[in-house]
DNA sequence: CCCCTTCTCTAACAGTGTTAGAGACGCTAC
DNA sequence: GTAGCGTCTCTAACACTGTTAGAGAAGGGG
């Protein structure tokens, strides 16, 4: 059977999986797909194409509930959906460097336009709802890169534990020894729980600003 | 007189805001200095290297003001250290992708230790002040990312007005179009600023919550 | 049977990061 | 002065990359 678009994008994510990006090169994935890498050209126009379909494939991976469940605070369904698409992103290997040269293609519209309408349900304006999602959006991917940049230089150079030691036996960094305390290093995933609950305190504090005040309410 | 490692990183930027990170070729590099690019690897030990240390030169450009001017609230002076980075990072073409890919060395830990110290002094735990600060972080790296993507996007392939009018002609993202406007497109700049006032304001009751709430409280 | 679309191939091109090894320069010690 | 030595730069090449031109196999419809 003839080979299609798709299987080249989900055998590439795969790939990727395996060799990172750096190795993700179009005669490896030929050769994966039992293809010379010019046939690729016939299913894909581009190697930056064929990256642009795999990150919408991996974004859309985790893309579900669109709509807050009934009863559920607009803010903990804003979490989810947060958490949702930065597991997307660490759960492949350099998914998020992937993510980050992507010029987005248009798939992603009919998505936002639902979150924006699920927060302009419970009373934000259509601008703002938009620049508050693209604000966890931009989060989620300077979180998710962080994250594996630092797998990253785990793999090679020198590790996290050496960095820590170095910067216990330095005495002029007191305040970041007190940060990261007695644990061997400061865990990407706690951070981003905390930078989640940081945003969505913000943005409750705006709702209640935008929703409260002008109706008197009790 | 002999080249030196400080010259080939500062004209390696300057190359960058010219051809962009894929014209940066290390023969390109080379020839706007004068020699061969062999000879770059005296200097740098790889192409990754010189990298991240563009990466650190780009961030230090706008390091200053580690502590809060006499009478300035710490959100004000957070928010304007973050906008800071964010303009170091939009100011030179691509520079995000190159921050993004970079394995930070160690020279930006003092840094973010008068961060931290400026945010323990005026009452967050340690831990918590760290947590906070890579929050912004990541947030300015995700917002100047997404900003850059945009401008490539528009040097090649579709421009953003045809893809707001395409848009504008779907009915079926009422709205998203309301979201946007009547304005032409929306600009990064504000959804920037809208982000970092949700989570300055997320901060701020987070920091009321720590600090006032015990007093009275327990 | 022949044409035509769809798919895949081989061969090559221009360019990349990177390395080995050969020099040129300038300083210091005899 | 000159021999030696570290510092810096060169040429030539290697292995690889994305990408293209053009040739060919497979199979269905006139």
């Amino acid at each position: 059977m003839a080979l299609t678009q798709d299987e080249v994008v989900h055998t590439a994510v795969r790939l990727l999986d395996d060799v990172g990006l750096e190795g993700l090169t179009l005669r490896r994935l030929g050769s994966e797909l039992g293809v010379s890498a010019a046939t690729l050209y016939w299913h894909v126009r581009d190697k930056r194409m064929l990256l642009d379909l795999m990150a919408e494939a991996i974004a859309a991976e985790h893309r579900s509930s669109t709509r807050p469940a009934r009863g559920q605070p607009w803010w903990e369904w804003l979490s989810d959906r947060a958490w949702k698409q930065y597991q997307a992103l660490t759960g492949h290997r350099d998914a998020a460097l992937v993510a980050a040269g992507n010029r987005s293609t248009e798939n992603s519209l009919p998505y936002i336009e639902e979150l924006i309408g699920s927060l302009v349900d419970v009373g934000f304006p259509p601008r703002e709802a938009l620049e508050s999602i693209l604000t966890v959006g931009h989060f989620v991917l300077g979180s998710a890169l962080e994250h594996q940049a630092v797998a990253a230089r785990g793999t090679a150079g020198e590790t996290d534990a050496t960095l820590a030691l170095r910067m216990r036996e330095a005495t002029d960094l007191p305040n970041l020894i007190a940060a990261i305390g007695c644990e061997s290093v400061l865990d990407s995933e706690s951070t981003f729980r905390h930078g989640l609950m940081l945003i969505m305190a913000g943005l409750r504090a705006r709702h209640a600003e935008l929703n409260d005040a002008p109706i008197i309410r009790a």
